[in-house]
Formats: structure tokens, C-alpha cells, sequence
DNA sequence: ATAGATTATGACGAACTCGTCAACTCACAG
DNA sequence: CTGTGAGTTGACGAGTTCGTCATAATCTAT
């Protein structure tokens, strides 16, 4: 049985380290609409599917499962490029080092269950 | 104004030398169903949106106007992208607000000078 | 200018999502 | 036991898209 958009919605958004709630506020909708997709309840429309995307910072493809890297997409990350552009490479270093200590502590946190 | 998703829809179309009818029949709507998308009549559905996509041979972002990353190309930059993705939602933010500041910081030294 | 292809627009009921809210389960801490 | 937080489920009216079809408008040649 291949994974459904309601249960690829909730592995990404458990990944994030959100619950219902906190995704529901980030995108506007009610927790219980967080529920419903994940449920396969409801399909979000098209809008409601760009702010899930938006929120969860990857790309829609990959919400649906058309695994095509790169995964990450929406504001956060677009900012997020930008101002790594404009940046001299000592502090791009020093931001990727911040960076791997966030996934680092992100890892052990998954592996403490 | 920004392009819109009708906009972007018909461009995409045309680039790929097809008729309205030629899509509506790849997709399965009715012709008068690609006109109401491209002219912003109506919204496709989340499935739908899906079948053009298919259909055009696009990913969805690119559907939508959202720019895939990366702009920036180098083993920092693909270190920093693919840690990102790795992390919570709250760090995402707090990693992007650093990078604002040593993007800002790096501003203000270019003035001085 | 006439004919044919292409696109645009508008209507219809059916089906769906929307936001909102209430009631319920379940796990767990005090 | 009692409460608190997270998630589930189901309902409601309002609004939208669905497929289908009819018809008007526009473009493209001969």
C-alpha cells in the first residue's frame, strides 16, 4: 500500500518536531484540518496546499511524493539562501556550522525517542 | 503584477505547443476547464493540479512559481541546504534569523568602507 | 469574407473544502 | 481519581470546483 498524502504530511510534520496545533497555527487552519488531511479526510485545495508547503518549508512535490531533490522550498529557505549569498565565507562557515549543531541536536533528540 | 498561476499555466502550454484541447484530453477535463484555470476563473484541485503537472511534465513548484533551489552552488552551501532539512521547524526560523543578522552585519561593514 | 479551429464565458446540479465548533478518545502527570 | 494536552471524528452553513454542455468571441488561414 504506497504511502498517502496524509501520511506523508504527518511523517514531515512529526520530523519538524510540530503537533497539530503548531502547524495549524503557522498555516492559519484549525487543528482540526491539520487532522483531516492527515486522516485523508479531506484534500487540501490548492491554496491550502501552498501554506502547508510554506510552512513546512519543503516542496509540494515532495508533500505529494514525487521525490525530486531538492526537498526544500518556501520563505523560510528562500530567505535563508539569500542572505547566505550575501555573506562573507567566513560567515558562511560559521552559519553552517550553527546549521549542523541544529541537526545534530535534532538527531539525538530523535534517537532518545 | 506578479504572474499568476493562469499566467504561468498557459505559458508552460504554449512552450510545450499544445492546445487547450490537447491538454484538456492528456489531463482528461473538458477544454472549458483549462480556459477557466488559465484565466483564473477557477483554482484546480489538488488532484487536478496533480494531473497537470503529469501531464505537462513539470514539478508542481514549478507549476506554482516557486523558485527551486539552489541559487548558490559550493560544498558550504550544500552542507548548510541539506542540514536545514534536518531540523525542526522552530530551528529552520532561528537559523534563518542568524543568517539575516550576519547579512545585515556584513551591510553595514560595506558602508563604512 | 467565409469557414474552421481555438478559446472564452456562463449556466446547471453534484460533490467537495472551507472555518467553526462540539464531543469524544487516549495518554499521562499530579 | 482528576485534570490537562493531543488528536479524532462529525456536524453545520457558506463557498468553490467538479463534469457537462451550450454558445459567444477570437484567431487563422484560404
Amino acid at each position: 500500500m504506497p504511502e498517502t498524502f496524509g501520511d506523508r504530511l504527518r511523517r514531515i510534520r512529526e520530523e519538524k518536531r510540530l503537533n497539530q496545533a503548531e502547524l495549524a497555527e503557522r498555516t492559519g487552519f484549525q487543528p482540526s484540518a491539520i487532522s483531516h488531511f492527515e486522516s485523508g479526510r479531506r484534500a487540501p485545495s490548492f491554496d491550502n496546499l501552498k501554506k502547508l508547503a510554506d510552512s513546512l518549508a519543503v516542496t509540494i512535490d515532495f508533500l505529494l511524493g514525487r521525490e525530486t531533490l531538492p526537498t526544500t522550498a518556501g520563505p523560510v529557505a528562500e530567505k535563508l539562501f539569500r542572505n547566505f549569498e550575501k555573506m562573507t565565507a567566513e560567515d558562511q562557515d560559521d552559519l553552517s556550522k550553527f546549521a549542523a549543531m541544529l541537526a545534530e541536536k535534532n538527531r539525538r533528540r530523535q534517537e532518545n525517542k
